[in-house]
DNA sequence: AATGAATGAGAATTCATTCAT
DNA sequence: CATGAATGAATTCTCATTCAT
């Protein structure tokens, strides 16, 4: 080791704009994943993303807009839309079971909503009005996925309460996973909950 | 290795040596509550404790066991010991609301609590270790209360998935409030909840 | 870890990369010298180096990697190799002291070396590998030296002996008088370790 | 761990004054011999000494008077005095090789010796006074058992030059094999230091 | 005489950000 | 457009030394 000459570098291999950035984010999703926001230094996203470091700076001059950045053009194409297909008719608790291995919060996709839920929610008030948000559309998705089962539900004067505990019992397995805390079985929290909203 | 002798100054007036450390742990309270650990220099604490910079390294040689002394010495007086008081026999929903505000995660007095489920649970593999400990005696806490409240509860085989909504719910609503997204309203959480452990 | 954003300056006149880097080097050569490592503060090389003080840690992320590199850059360019010239056919005696007025241990240029041997050598393992070559290095010359002065003495049985007394001579020497200890008259060794293995 | 509240100390147990003192330098002797004099903080000898931090500088007013207290009281008790049962007249080759056995400059006993020999002779003038100092004893002594086992020896002109490779060759070789570095062979040294000055 | 809490001047190291090329 | 050297404020942590008790 120790501090040695640098190497120039081939222009050769020049890469479009586009490529350099989206490994940028791409790198960022990881370590901001696995390290936090904070822990993560830009030096290490850049060479994690095989950029040179002011590269970064070049297409995020903020450090924090590498993470809104991701946000913003995650969170669309991420899990978190459509989700017609795993509501079956009648079941609203196989419904939630299904939806909740969907979006998989604890999965590998979910790296980035983790990251901002659990930890930098409060760094930066962009990223808290994001989780405000993330919060409403985890809400209205559980919710149609609810009545979608189950037409009744839709006026049913428990389903507010019940769309709200589902959406938290997937988020509390979701890092009750990570720190190896208790377990939370979702799939009896999504029977007791669907108890709440059925037909008597 | 810290290089060359440094000459010292006059001791102020001495304090119990117990009042300082207190007085670190209490500034150290706030901040890490108010701002995160990591955003808390250590200097910031024992400027808020009045004390010298050195003092907090005397007692904490890491800055991380300020944090864990924390945990360790006031999560036992916390709010998450003892309450029988909140029964009320055969409410359960009643119970739990009880319960929750006397938890009361939301409020000043869980502000470390909040701290380390909400931001620092990953950044040491210590912490981490006492937030699964801690979901483990929320757990506890509500099962306890559920089963006080309605002795039928202990064999109800959604008894675990009761206890496991409604904790989530806590720690949702918590978390919501805090950044200001969708309200959970915890009382009719807690009714969905109970109607699941009620005798039919 | 390192916390809070900081607001960078402008940057000074550049100067070609590479010779920052050596003016660290060079400064901390005097500096290690004069003072030893540890008694070197990194602002200080910086200050002498007239270049700020992360300039030192873009370069070299350990202080102690600038004693690597010294070590490793300025070993092989040192009067270390090559002492031909010294060599005086016939002359044993004459060839030592020769050698040990080229190598000058005492002298500036071997400034480095003395700093490790007489006193980093057991800080770090990594320098006392590098010791331990030292010597070897020292060894394989004055041997080298011998020989070509005295063809015979290639397989005498004590030229093992006499070439370590010599460099243990040459180390002693260069030692002894830093501390202004008693003096060791290498001229007279030389003739010493000489005699043992001339031919008879 | 993480800066608990200190138990109170049964005053029971208290040592004399002189058996606290000792137990400094014992621990002191180690600690520098193992780590350096620059890397001990005076903290770590009141530990292993088992003594409180204060005392260390009730009996040593800076830190320098530890170890320079353990030269004055160490080295005059050492194995540097006294040497006469090495002598085995007429074999100066024997002489000298039992001599180094008994000074053992590698040994455990001689670990402040290497302290100040490798490492601290610069850090501070009092140290380097006594580095001067022992250069001249160990001369002495050595000069002393080379004459003792050949009288003849005591006007050699080479007798010096002897002296001082037969030194030289001691204090490599303790650090050659401190550092792994090429073995030093003190008997082939002695052989060949002696025929320097036996007669012809 | 003994003690351990108190003190603060550094020391090493980190890192977001800038900018000349 | 791209790049990597440059920058320095901020941070954690160390430790000899003092001194009230």
């Amino acid at each position: 080791m120790a501090g040695k000459p640098r190497k120039p570098r081939k222009a050769a291999e020049r890469r479009t704009p586009d490529a350099s950035r989206r490994r940028i984010l791409d790198a960022a999703e990881e370590l901001f994943a696995r390290d936090g926001f904070d822990a993560t230094p830009t030096a290490q996203i850049a060479k994690r993303a095989n950029v040179p470091k002011g590269l970064v700076f070049y297409y995020f001059p903020k450090k924090i807009d590498v993470l809104l950045s991701l946000l913003d053009e995650r969170l669309t194409t991420s899990p978190l839309l459509d989700h017609e297909d795993v509501v079956t008719r009648g079941d609203v608790a196989g419904t939630l079971v299904a939806l909740a291995e969907e979006i998989d919060l604890g999965g590998r996709e979910s790296a980035v909503l983790r990251t901002i839920i659990w930890r930098e929610s409060e760094t930066h008030p962009e990223v808290r009005r994001r989780l405000a948000e993330l919060y409403r559309v985890l809400f209205g998705i559980t919710r149609r996925a609810v009545i979608a089962a189950q037409e009744l539900a839709a006026g049913h004067p428990k389903l507010d309460a019940a769309v709200q505990s589902f959406v938290a019992a997937m988020l509390l397995e979701s890092n009750s996973a990570r720190v190896e805390g208790p377990p939370v079985d979702l799939r009896e929290v999504a029977d007791l909950v669907a108890s709440g909203v059925e037909p008597a």
